[in-house]
DNA sequence: ATGAAAGCGCTAACAT
DNA sequence: ATGTTAGCGCTTTCAT
């Protein structure tokens, strides 16, 4: 049998209100002898409050939850990492969620976590999920939207965290360019994506810059992962493309081309270099080390918390967006000039 | 103002058991007509039952925590979604934790899990536990160890789940002295985890079987990351050992040896063979392609739930122990006789 | 400085 | 086939 509130105030001679306020540290009007009881009697029968029923009076759960495509995409440890740190500290756990990408997934963790009555949720949405504007519903918790940035037309978003997508590639593309590079090919993620068109209007605007045409073909349309970067790249050598650089949509598909560039017998960075997007781990295990664009994976995570904290604290902010700075790391997989 | 059950109930004009009866189907009792009248009044105020006041009266709260030392730790991400995937099919949520391998993270989130009335807890504990046997309360609350086969003395531990590491370490070792190699390294991570030790035991064993002596030089002791790998693979050629191959204590060991050995101008796999431990995603990435013992991490995490589950169902299971088998995957880093 | 009483939203005997 | 009642373990207003 699990001691109660009850046992302890029966023990102590109290009531359970007095228990109650020691417990929350309500001590102002509390003497200091029935406190110290209290507080040793606790301990002595190692009396822990229930939370559930704390929960059900309060309306608070001190419970996040936290919704994401897929754990085991490198991009996600990150972020969930700096969601928990931030959420720890201020006495919240997370309930964390895979929905690989799937919108019923999505709406039913909304679902199931309005059910336990989380306290706020930070969800990187389903890129898909722009199809189906305003259809979720409203549960009375609120939501900040990470890393991806959808239109969704609903008042139960409270705030955004991103990543500035067009001075990421941007400034990578730039760089190329500053080393000498002529002819850049983009090989991008699928363009459905906001994050990708982003990414590609850094890319244009880079070369618009320079004066360099930008040309149709030198952009690849894909998926997010490594097979399309392999894929890709070996199309864009057998079709004689002339090309000297290839700016990726993600640190996977620039994982996969460098590979197979490798195979081809073409040499990264000497002949072609390659820059990614993320800073994923695992870019600076391979070889060359892959010059990237970081996302502030953590930071992006640590702040949606953040910034669902000040929400939960009554601050009642109108919809915030908060816009991450990406950060060029220069490694390997370019030609210096 | 949310809507309760209480509301559904007057609303169609019955008692709120009516309607807890065909919230949780318990129907039979029910005429077709009242069912329906709450059903679609249910639907019609998007009416969610609140599971916290549910737990409160039936001690169950539907969530499962799980506590690892690091997400980013690229072993646990695997294992995390083995963790959510069986949980999400039998109706339950993850509370994540990460302990850094910390042994007060660990205490103070087994408090937390147990105030918050858990069903169950999913735990990969610090290596460290070791020391401190027994010290842990009873909070009442099933607990499964993965990964790690820590000795703790409590009866609160009702399974464990982990691979067979000397298994996986006899079989790569005695696959590289079928491909010729004779002087194998064993670049090790700390001699204090039962992993290690196992490990070592099956590199011992394998080169028993095949008359090659073993010798206490030939151990490297240091830590599970890639910086230990470089390290330990500069040393060794720096002082000359002579060596063939390398058997890993993990995958990341595994990475940072070969990258050092590249940079020393030696070749992977022609002059040095090397073999790592894990399969973690990033050893397919790497050039050449890391051969390894895989650690079938998912289904640890997914055994794990499994067990507990049946725990969880009145099974009273007297302490379990399942090990997994580890598999040996041959890619590109050991010289092919 | 402390307590009585009500109530959070639900479930579960036990009636009827 | 449906309702009455009690209670889960806590917090909170209002008294005293």
């Amino acid at each position: 049998m699990k001691i109660t509130i009850k046992d302890i105030a029966r023990l102590a001679g109290v009531s359970t209100t007095t228990v109650s306020k020691v417990i929350n540290n309500k001590d102002e009007s509390i003497s200091q002898a029935t406190r110290e009881r209290i507080t040793s009697l606790m301990k002595e029968y190692n009396y822990t409050p229930s939370t559930v029923a704390r929960s059900l009076v309060t309306k608070k759960t001190n419970t996040i939850g936290l919704i994401i495509p897929d754990i085991r995409n490198p991009f996600f440890p990150e972020l969930a990492r700096g969601v928990e740190d931030r959420a720890n500290s201020a006495g919240y756990n997370i309930i964390f969620c895979n929905t690989d990408n799937k919108i019923d997934k999505e709406d039913e963790y909304l679902r199931i976590l309005a059910e336990k009555m989380v306290d706020g949720i930070i969800m990187a949405p389903s890129s898909k999920r722009e199809d189906r504007l305003d259809k979720t519903k409203n549960y009375f918790v609120p939501v900040i939207l990470v890393d991806r940035d959808i239109d969704i037309e609903t008042d139960y978003v409270k705030g955004r965290v991103f990543t500035d997508n067009f001075k990421g590639a941007h400034d990578a593309v730039k760089y190329m360019i500053n080393q000498g590079l002529r002819r850049i090919l983009f090989i991008s993620g699928p363009l459905t994506s906001k994050a990708s068109i982003e990414r590609l209007e850094g890319y244009k605007s880079a070369l618009k810059e320079s004066n360099i045409e930008y040309e149709a073909g030198c952009v690849l349309e894909g998926e997010f992962n490594e097979t399309w970067g392999r894929e890709a790249a070996i199309a864009a050598v057998d079709n004689k493309i002339e090309f000297d650089g290839i700016f990726c949509g993600n640190d996977l598909i620039a994982i996969g081309a460098v590979k197979s560039l490798k195979e081809k017998g073409l040499s990264v960075p000497k002949d072609i270099s390659v820059v990614g997007f993320d800073d994923i781990y695992v870019s600076r295990l391979i070889e060359p080390e892959l010059t990237t664009v970081r996302q502030p994976k953590y930071e992006m995570g640590f702040e949606a918390v953040e910034m669902l904290l000040k929400i939960l604290e009554g601050k009642r902010v109108s919809e915030t967006r908060l816009v991450l700075q990406p950060e060029l790391i220069i490694r390997d997989s370019v030609r210096q000039a």
